[in-house]
DNA sequence: GTCAGCGGATGACAGATGTCATCTGATCAT
DNA sequence: ATGATCAGATGACATCTGTCATCCGCTGAC
């Protein structure tokens, strides 16, 4: 009996795959979880054979969940996210995560899946190992992430300076670095296109 | 016998919803969509009891859908959301909704929630209806709404007005009034604003 | 008719933003 | 210790953006 932990802050898809996954023979599900601090403590309470996390889940995300039980349990990790996109799935993996699903995959594909990792194999979404095999690395430093991701919410040069604490001049040459390294012309735009690739 | 037709592009979503709606004596699921316009060609269709109807959904939404399902249908119409923003809300009832669920809505009530819209009631997601009540409606026009809605990418005020044939002058008008009526400085912060509310 | 009202456009101005060359201080391999 | 390298800071400059007063053409009430 595969022994299963499920969370997702979505109470609506998380309690129709517990149903649904209860219904198989060889799956049970020991705990599930809204949060990713709940994830983690579950987790280590219950050590269930597979975790599956969905990515987008507060307080922080499921890759920071995924890494801390990859970390201290033999419980393996299935990750499943809505936005499939390349740059996630490269840190997952060296997250050491066993799975990576979009949630445009079939319902009754994931028993498998589930079974297959559960045997020791990977699954990887073909699509998204695709195009991540096919488009290169992030070509940005921590800092200049670090900027973009505080000028998502359209924060003024002053407010991010004053948000990571650097000199707004400084902020200013890191995110005209980032906007000539993906080639757009204002930072909104380089946030933007960022937060597509997946690296912030 | 209660026949529903379920639309939503996560399949995983929708295949556990359907699974689970399909283990109920009364309720059975007699098309599955993953695009609005499927949604709406298969509602004509089969013309089911209620159509159960995700809100972000490509390639315009459950809204549009919505609305055309109650212009020429007698079917009842679920809308279920993730972000379950008051704007949306008030839109959707305008639009003849009969349920407004958001997916953080344990999975056991939903049967519950489509009896009680086949019996002829209205569904409201009481947190959401609350927090509509106290807010006050979207104070930006159309105009206001659609240069907003273009600068999401990030794009510059010539790409804005190209986008939406303005001149360029006009467009700043016109961002300049919204961020005037939303208390920002800048146009991007205004549009991730009018996103937080679900006005965009 | 005419006058108010409205969507759209224009032009001028101040301040914010993006670009670039340069400087400082710390770190580190040799 | 010395030169290379790098994160961070500074200042000057051109351009873009936001603000505001104003103008044009159309429509609809009176």
């Amino acid at each position: 009996m595969i022994r299963l932990l499920i969370a997702d802050d979505e109470d609506l898809l998380r309690g129709a795959l517990a149903a649904l996954l209860e219904l198989e023979d060889d799956l049970t599900v020991t705990a599930e979880a809204a949060t990713s601090t709940d994830a983690v403590r579950l987790a280590r309470e219950h050590r269930p054979d597979i975790a599956v996390l969905d990515l987008e889940m507060p307080p922080s995300d499921g890759l920071r969940a995924a890494e801390t039980i990859r970390a201290e349990l033999p419980t393996q990790v299935i990750l499943v996210t809505r936005h499939a996109r390349p740059g996630v799935l490269r840190r997952a993996l060296s997250a050491g995560v066993s799975g990576f699903v979009p949630k445009t995959t079939p319902a009754t594909k994931l028993a498998e899946i589930i079974r297959a990792v559960a045997a020791g194999r990977r699954y990887v979404d073909p699509d998204i190992a695709a195009s991540a095999l096919t488009e290169g690395a992030c070509p940005l430093t921590d800092r200049e992430l670090e900027v973009l991701r505080a000028s998502r919410t359209g924060a003024s040069v002053n407010e991010i300076a004053e948000r990571v604490h650097l000199a707004p001049g400084t902020v200013r040459n890191y995110l005209s670095a980032a906007m000539a390294k993906l080639g757009v012309g204002s930072r909104h735009a380089a946030a933007h296109r960022a937060w597509e690739e997946g690296w912030i």
